[in-house]
DNA sequence: AGCACGCCGACT
DNA sequence: GTCGGCGTGCTC
């Protein structure tokens, strides 16, 4: 009897695919083996998801499976399932969640691997007997062997993949083993001492309290969700006992962190305390090492995980515990296919696995710890995390860029030989010109936002696209001769800080001025190794907050730009954001400073931000979010569309949102809207919102609205 | 993602 | 008259 299997493609593709089994790969065929097969005409790698006994679709007519690459499985029956959830999830292909399951070096490509000439074939070529395209695949061949997308660019054949195939199966081309290349370069993360994990709080009745409360769930080995709410040297301390506890019940361990860069000193600290069992699981690695702890966290050498959110997918069969840290980082979000977010990913891991998931933060998102207080699974570390010094000073009165009170702050620290960090989130001189007479801002055409004036190179940019033209003297306009810059950057504060301060050294750290990667660690260093007085730096700055000591003075300036945005998350970011700068200060115990610049003195965003006090902040915010009915009130969706011209997405998104509005009650939504700019650069995106009380008729809506649709899309969950 | 089919501009 | 642009649509 035939036997038919479901294969999924690593391509954007969500359905998948039926195919018969050849007899003589009856047993070898099964779920989880990566196999070779026909779609469209292409050879193409994929996964057997399932096998059927008989065909559950009788009336197509089915291709065969060319060829299973695999003895035993390469996907686990877990992990098979746990990649068809996340996909289910989020939309996106479950071929592709296969894949970032794997390695890279077991990953199968047609366009890698090299493909020479058989006898038979070279007979042919000078026998002339060929098709018009096989000739010329055969001649650029000869008797050598090459790599597919050469012959691809050689002989201009778009369809080669076709053609190597369809020369394959007549015996005239023969595909050769793929060459092992070692790729040994990679930079290790940089390295930071592990001075503050070595700090003890096993004494502290808070932690010996959460170790209370976590071993339960973690002895009972079935599926339960808490958050871990305090300071980083405390919660560390908790995720080590625990990580030790469930090592003793035989479990593995997955430990995700938003950067790889701390996950080295919390590497080295949980080896000292707990043995050679630690792995690392990161897409920096070199192919190979990456391949080796992918073999030792299979075989269950390696027992506790430690990575970014890729690591999600680490073949950790036997999980007990996920340790999700600093959950309130936004890193742990991917947009690109396929598009998840690891924090949700990590929920859905311990449900398959039956394991207990902890989260982490100081500064949680409200959400989380919406969810984790009524459920009663929030856990509160008293310990850890020294005071600062925080003033904010009112801007709103004052004429300058840097109002006395920072000023003040700031030349004490120079004066006392101290250096300092200035934080502003805006980039070149002004975000925008402004003619005084006629009120023109210079905008760009394609992308309707004011223009970023660059004074050093006169120069006016748009910050989505890129595109510059020069400054012009006068107001294109009017003609009025002054221009005046409006929202001064980090180029204008530079400038200002040298006019006050003509002895210092000034440097800055942003995108604009420090482009290479080298450069940037060169300004690092710099800084540590105190050649720079002042360093002046954008969000770019306050990610590398492994990389700096702590520093003695800070200033924050205007914070409050991330009130401006139409996003319901607004004031958390803004939150989040002041605390992650403020993280680069030394406690006021060291006799240190910081500074917060604001035309917001009193929104409870920056308020409570610089009163270290998260719970006060949390409770405005859950109220305002309760107001509003946004998450955690309501479930909401966030689907954006890409691709290079913005106009076809509006349509499709427009079609969307009815189908959506057609289909459901209950159902709020947003848009279509212009998404903001992505990484991606040229590419736009037109997003459109679902919002619903209830958590079921939006994951009901967003399956509707999802099913049929193709092209480029990232799905954002907030719930 | 590829690739094929299909309908409108500048060339042998 | 064709070659070829990339706009929809399909791939078991």
């Amino acid at each position: 009897m035939t036997r038919f299997a479901e294969v999924v493609f690593p391509l954007p593709l969500v359905q998948s695919f039926l195919y018969i089994v050849p007899d003589k790969a009856r047993d070898a065929a099964r779920p989880g083996v990566r196999i070779l097969a026909q779609l469209g005409g292409k050879t193409q790698s994929g996964f057997i998801v399932r096998v059927h006994e008989q065909s559950p679709r009788s009336d197509m007519a089915l291709k065969e499976i060319l060829e299973i690459i695999d003895i035993e499985p390469v996907i686990s029956p877990l992990t098979l399932s746990f990649t068809r959830r996340l996909s289910e999830h989020f939309g996106s292909s479950w071929g592709a969640f296969l894949q970032a399951a794997l390695p890279p070096s077991l990953e199968v490509r047609m366009a890698s691997a090299r493909v020479g000439l058989t006898d038979k074939g070279i007979q042919a070529l000078r026998a002339g007997t060929l098709a018009k395209e096989e000739k010329r695949a055969a001649a650029v061949l000869g008797p050598g062997a090459y790599r597919v997308f050469y012959l691809r660019r050689k002989t201009g054949a778009k369809n080669i993949a076709s053609v190597i195939s369809r020369m394959a199966k007549k015996g005239l081309i023969k595909i050769l083993e793929e060459k092992k290349t070692a790729k040994p370069k990679i930079p290790s993360p940089s390295r930071t001492k592990p001075t503050q994990l070595e700090l003890d709080f096993s004494v502290d009745p808070s932690v010996r309290d959460a170790l209370d409360v976590l071993a339960r769930p973690l002895a009972a080995g079935e599926f339960s969700s808490y958050y871990l709410f305090g300071a980083q040297d405390a919660r560390r301390t908790v995720f080590v006992d625990l990580i030790r506890s469930a090592l003793s019940r035989s479990k593995q361990v997955l430990f995700l962190l938003p950067e790889l860069a701390p996950s080295v000193p919390l590497k080295d600290l949980l080896e000292m305390r707990l043995g050679p069992v630690i792995a690392f699981l990161h897409g920096q690695m070199p192919d190979a090492a990456r391949e080796l702890a992918w073999r030792k966290i299979r075989s269950g050498a390696a027992r506790v995980v430690i990575g970014p959110r890729s690591a999600l997918f680490a073949p950790v069969d036997a999980a007990g515990l996920i340790i999700v840290d600093e959950e309130h980082d936004d890193a742990y979000f991917q947009s690109e296919s396929p598009s998840f977010d690891a924090r949700q990913g990590a929920r859905l891991k311990a449900e398959d696995n039956g394991a207990l998931v902890v989260y982490g933060s100081d500064t949680p998102s409200v959400e989380a710890f919406y969810r984790a207080r009524t459920e009663g699974h929030l856990v509160t570390l008293s310990g850890g995390g020294e005071k600062q010094n925080v003033a904010i000073a009112d801007d709103r009165s004052e004429r300058g860029l840097l109002t006395r009170r920072l000023q003040d702050g700031l030349g004490k620290s120079l004066r006392d030989g101290r250096p300092g960090l200035l934080f502003i989130n805006r980039r070149g001189y002004a975000s925008f010109l402004f003619c005084p007479r006629c009120g023109h801002i210079p905008r760009c055409d394609r992308c309707d936002i004011s223009l970023t004036f660059y004074k050093k190179s006169e120069r006016l940019v748009c910050r989505y696209c890129g595109d510059s033209e020069a400054r012009s003297a006068a107001c294109p306009r009017c003609g009025s001769r002054v221009m005046e810059p409006r929202g001064a950057g980090v180029e204008a504060v530079v400038e200002e800080l040298e006019r006050l301060y003509p002895q210092a050294r000034v440097a800055s750290f942003d995108s604009d001025r420090v482009k290479t990667k080298s450069a940037r660690e060169r300004v690092l260093e710099n800084f540590r190794e105190g050649k720079i007085d002042v360093l002046v730096g954008t969000q770019l700055l306050a990610y590398r907050t492994t990389e700096l000591p702590l520093v003695p003075w800070i200033g924050i300036l205007n914070p409050e730009a991330l009130l401006a945005f139409a996003d319901f998350r607004a004031s958390q970011k803004t939150f989040q954001s002041v605390r992650r700068m403020m993280r680069f200060a030394a406690p006021a115990a060291a006799g240190s400073e910081i500074v917060i610049q604001t035309a917001f003195p009193d929104h409870y965003s920056i308020r409570e931000a610089a009163r270290e006090d998260y719970p006060a902040f949390y409770e405005e915010e859950i109220r305002f979010r309760r107001l509003m009915n946004y998450p955690p009130f309501s479930a909401m969706a966030e689907i954006v569309l890409w691709g290079k011209d913005p106009r076809p997405l509006a349509e499709k998104a427009r079609e969307l949102s009815s189908r959506a509005r057609a289909q459901a009650s209950g159902i709020e939504i947003l848009g279509p809207a212009l998404a903001p700019p992505s990484i991606l650069k040229g590419e736009r995106g037109v997003q459109v919102i679902l919002k619903s009380r209830e958590k079921e008729t939006l994951e009901a809506c967003l399956a509707e609205c999802l099913k049929g649709l193709r092209g480029k899309r990232t799905v954002v969950r907030y719930d």
